[in-house]
DNA sequence: TCATTAAAGTTAT
DNA sequence: ATAACTTTAATGA
């Protein structure tokens, strides 16, 4: 949770619903709102020219959206796409930032949370930088799997399709496919009913 | 080697 | 039923 609900709602936020598929902000928009997701899950996105999808990340339940750009006079560079039924905790710019203003705790919530986004950044652009699908995708899931406490071999359910994954990483599906068939040949996953165990 | 295209099978809504 | 996802195969850069 990046910051308390009630704390949020007292504020003058509002709980706006969404449905898959529908657009929160644009690309070139200009910030206005401190987004934060209650229930459901949201992906901040691009499309290239070709209009091939590359997937920059996927929020879910307590984790804000967008939050990084409200601190610079810029638009946004990424759309912010519903996967899932979701709602939202909607306040607008100047609000949340006196409520940051009175609450150093809060600032020091938003800030680990950019902190982690950062970090995420930072681990997948060190493994996208490698030509090899292999090392794409094990960047991807050495990052998700980093975040429970068993670390055991296939004990982690990877909780995205193959899409998605394809997706996060910058390759097409069918070759996230056929590399994921090859790290099952190579022990590095398990495959059971179509879910991947890292 | 990987992306792309096409075609077909599978799962979820 | 229909859309979304998964898989395989062929072809080309």
């Amino acid at each position: 949770m990046v910051i308390d609900e009630n704390i949020l709602i007292s504020a003058g936020a509002e709980t706006r619903r969404y449905t898959p598929s529908e657009v929160i902000f644009c690309e070139g928009d200009i910030p206005t709102y401190y987004y934060q997701i209650i229930k459901g899950e949201i992906k901040l996105n691009n499309y290239n020219e070709e209009g091939k999808e590359f997937i920059q990340n996927i929020l879910s339940d307590g984790e804000s959206c967008g939050e990084s750009i409200l601190f610079i006079e810029k638009p946004y560079p990424m759309n912010a796409e519903v996967i899932t039924e979701c709602s939202v905790l909607r306040l607008h710019k100047s609000v949340f930032f006196n409520l940051l203003n009175q609450n150093p705790e809060l600032y020091m919530e938003v800030n680990s949370f950019l902190s982690e986004r950062l970090y995420y950044k930072f681990i997948m652009m060190q493994s996208l930088s490698s030509q090899n699908p292999s090392i794409r995708l094990r960047g991807l899931m050495d990052y998700l799997k980093s975040s429970q406490k068993d670390l055991s071999p296939y004990s982690f359910l990877v909780p995205l399709t193959r899409q998605q994954m394809a997706s996060l990483t910058g390759l097409c599906v069918e070759t996230a496919i056929r590399t994921i068939k090859h790290m099952e040949r190579d022990k590095i996953v398990r495959i059971e009913n179509r879910k991947i165990l890292y």
